[in-house]
DNA sequence: GCAGAAATAT
DNA sequence: GATATTTCTG
């Protein structure tokens, strides 16, 4: 267990120090062990310089690619010949490497190694996208990981900043996946260390992941999702060509992952957990349907990081789907919103009080007031097929919210509301937003013994 | 600039 | 298909 191999590679990076394959092996029990250090050495020694390597990524590179990867190459683009030149001349070197002195250590003297790679649930091998791993997401940190896939169906991971993201990262943003030991409450950064966004991994962990979800590291802490960028920006640049070149300049020079301008590209998903939601909902019932805009709404639910479009654009569903119960108003509960039925409608937005049925499942919380915490926040996978069963912590599993009646898992303050629907508690006061508990157990009520609560946007009151 | 609707992305 | 974001329109 102490054991652990990190496999970090980097290439075209922003400068001739990151222009390099880099392959760091830790082997933190070999370090006490002559025998096993000497064998790292011998393997570390076999592999080729950074010297050896820049030269050949800087002929090959196209003065394009180099461009929208921020890789300084020489002012004269390369001809043909440079890079059939280059190209020869450096497989020469790296054949005389491999045919000289170039020996690796067995790998199966580091079953860290073999574990890692087997286990961590990266398909089609390789040092897997360390930053996925729920563990490494547990710093608390708020980069966002956008993925997409290139036709061999690679996926290509790009860590970019958040816009809230003032401080600077270290050089790890993209590296190791195993290197802490993930605790996101120490890990913090500029919102004091709580346990943020989890962006899950497409597809990953099918069941025989480290097991983060359900730990109580409460790996899932998160509710924002960066998504694919490829398709995004795409998207973004048609519809700049579609408005003509003003902005086409923009996507152009925005290329560059510097941090500034990745994040015009997107803005991380938001997911409306049932907290969330219901927070959502008291702001909507004290202020009545009428009054109930995005901004005031927003406003009245003080959550660090919403913005109005998510709140509009919540709004915009959540009225279509009391329309929907108003048609509906003596047929009970929509299965098919199980989000929105998880919360309370106040009876100022809707005739059919009589809505919730899970009363079996009300939680200990419920009919208390103030700020009620429920199960840690959702976020949304793009494959949440894949976290096994039950490592989601209570009521956590199935897809989407599928499976929702029996699981109950957004059954927030139903009796609470029943009982003071007006009142929508905590705000102005509290900033909780998807709420993450280490333990992996319901986080609950105030007033209930501390459980530690960990909130996205750590405030002052965290 | 905001709200709401519609289109689009994931 | 569901859900969230982005864009468009008033």
């Amino acid at each position: 267990m102490s054991k652990s191999v990190t496999m970090e590679a980097a290439w075209g990076g922003g400068s001739e120090e990151d222009s390099r394959v880099a392959v760091t092996v830790v082997c933190m029990a070999a370090m006490k062990d002559d025998h096993h250090n000497n064998r790292v050495r011998e393997w570390e020694a076999g592999l080729p310089a950074a010297a050896d390597l820049t030269p050949l990524h800087h002929s090959l590179i196209t003065r394009v690619l180099a461009r929208a990867f921020c890789i300084p190459t020489n002012t004269t683009p390369p001809t043909q010949g440079d890079v059939i030149r280059a190209s020869k001349s450096t497989l020469q070197q790296l054949h005389q490497k491999a045919n000289g002195a170039f020996t690796l250590p067995s790998f199966e003297s580091y079953p860290g190694y073999e574990s890692r790679t087997t286990g961590g649930g990266e398909r089609g091998g390789g040092g897997g996208y360390a930053a996925e791993d729920p563990l490494e997401d547990e710093r608390g940190g708020f980069d966002i990981i956008k993925r997409s896939k290139d036709d061999s169906g690679r996926k290509n991971v790009r860590v970019t900043r958040s816009p809230m993201l003032t401080s600077e990262r270290d050089g790890a943003a993209s590296g190791s996946g195993i290197g802490g030991a993930g605790n996101g409450n120490s890990g913090g950064e500029i919102h004091g260390g709580g346990p943020g966004y989890y962006w899950p991994s497409p597809g990953a962990m099918p069941g025989g992941g480290p097991g983060a979800y359900g730990s109580d590291q409460g790996g899932y802490g998160g509710g924002m999702e960066a998504g694919s960028e490829s398709t995004k920006a795409a998207s973004l640049e048609n519809k700049s060509r579609k408005l003509g070149d003003t902005e086409s300049e923009d996507v152009d020079s925005g290329d560059c992952p510097d941090g500034n301008t990745a994040r015009t590209l997107k803005r991380p998903r938001l997911v409306w957990t049932p907290q969330l939601h219901k927070r959502f909902v008291d702001a909507v019932g004290h202020l009545g349907i009428k009054n109930a805009v995005p901004k005031t709404i927003m406003q009245l639910m003080n959550v660090e990081g919403l913005t109005r479009e998510n709140v509009a654009s919540h709004l915009q569903k959540y009225r279509l789907y009391l329309k929907r119960m108003q048609g509906l108003s003596t047929e009970g509960p929509s299965a098919s919103d199980p989000l929105f039925a998880s919360a309370p409608i106040p009876p100022s937005l809707t005739p059919s009080p009589h809505f919730f049925t899970n009363h079996h499942h009300l939680r200990a919380d419920s009919g208390v007031p103030g700020p009620s915490f429920s199960p840690p926040a959702v976020p949304l996978p793009r494959s949440q097929s894949a976290i096994p069963p039950g490592a989601l912590g209570p009521g956590m599993m199935g897809q989407h919210f599928g499976g929702y009646e029996h699981q109950h898992p957004y059954n927030i303050g139903l009796a609470r509301s029943a009982a003071a629907p007006h009142r929508p508690h905590g705000m102005g006061e509290h900033r909780e937003f998807l709420v993450n508990s280490h333990s992996g157990a319901p986080v609950r009520a105030a007033g209930s013994p501390p459980h530690r609560i960990l909130t996205l946007f750590p405030t002052s009151s965290s």
